[in-house]
DNA sequence: CTAATACTGCGAACACCGTTCGCAGTATTT
DNA sequence: AAATACTGCGAACGGTGTTCGCAGTATTAG
């Protein structure tokens, strides 16, 4: 508070003149992060490509904006006006796909929670002070003998994981996606 | 801090004879809760079966400890001597698994996210005050007929998730490992 | 053009937090 | 019995989000 009251160039106590408190701040801060996502992109034709790029915008603006994921821990996960815009599009992404609507409910909910995560890991590898420390103290703690499995995993991949994240990210949502709704079976892959 | 120090009887001050700082007793807390986890389940010879086990207790963890989901953001998620132990156990279950050492560790990394994911989705369902009134001010903004997906999925789901939230949690982990290994064909099922 | 009214910026202060300092009081050793 | 170490902790420091009340400035009314 003290601090963005700076950089505009006020005092602390001129903020409460726009904003009730700084919980209000953050919703409404949260709430412009979902207005940054586009929701206008031309539908691929098929609902699980769709999802998937909506997913992948949704992880893209949690690492442009870290402090977000701190964020949605918060109570109750508030929903502005841009957010409920952004949950009315994914279920209108969806309403091809199979699956009950609580079911769908409850993908959208996922879908949040593993860009937050996967946002995450992205973040954390970037900062997190000094991956080699890090690596270093495990390599020490698995020498000392007492842990096996943690000892032999790293000593073959002590090469910084070659996989690419995001295509990680895509590889797991197609896995996931169609197991959630349907029992997995019976989901139509769109041949267009 | 101050509460503790009165929980104990004592004053905040004396709390710093013990830790060092807040930081390194949550550091601790985390450890300890680490310890709860039961590393000694006999193998049911699959390690699927053993790694889903072990994501549930995690999870069961991370639901009677609702702190633990808003300590794991900190910077760099230090591993204390339990969360090692517990990493450990986790290798040696993957070990029959197919896959690289360095996938093997993501696997590990995802799960206990997925852990707290899940965790915190049904502690929200708890907390969370008044479902009711959340619900009540979605169905309004729906209402204004410029959501209209909104709008049918709550028309149609309103009755409160059937849905075991645990069986989902199972269900998923049991597509997503396979998958995360191998590039999901070639997973051999353990014949015992 | 003056007077009443509303709105805005914000310095000062409050309550709370994690943390440190230094001093009594008590054990432990010599 | 004296010296030494360790422990508990009241008081205070710097930080936070927030409130109060007062100046200063628009805006409206007469």
């Amino acid at each position: 508070m003290r601090a963005l009251a700076q950089r505009l160039g006020t005092g602390p106590a001129s903020l409460y003149r726009y904003v009730g408190s700084r919980d209000e701040l953050l919703d409404l801060m949260a709430d412009a992060v979902a207005d940054e996502l586009d929701l206008s992109v031309a539908s691929a034709g098929d609902w699980l490509d769709d999802l998937v790029g909506l997913a992948r915008q949704s992880k893209a603006a949690h690492v442009r904006h870290p402090w977000l994921a701190d964020l949605n821990d918060r109570r109750g996960e508030v929903l502005g006006p841009h957010a409920i815009d952004y949950l009315d599009h994914a279920l209108g992404i969806l309403a091809p796909a199979p699956g009950t609507a609580g079911q769908k409910l409850e993908v959208v909910g996922l879908l949040g929670g593993l860009a937050v995560l996967f946002a995450r890991r992205e973040s954390a590898a970037t900062s997190s002070g000094d991956p080699t420390a890090r690596a270093a103290h495990l390599a020490a703690v698995a020498a000392e003998g007492r842990h096996p499995h943690l000892l032999a995993a790293l000593k073959t991949a002590d090469a910084p994981p070659p996989t690419d994240r995001d295509a990680q990210f895509v590889r797991l949502l197609r896995r996931l996606l169609p197991a959630m709704l349907g029992q997995g079976e019976q989901f139509g892959q769109g041949e267009s």
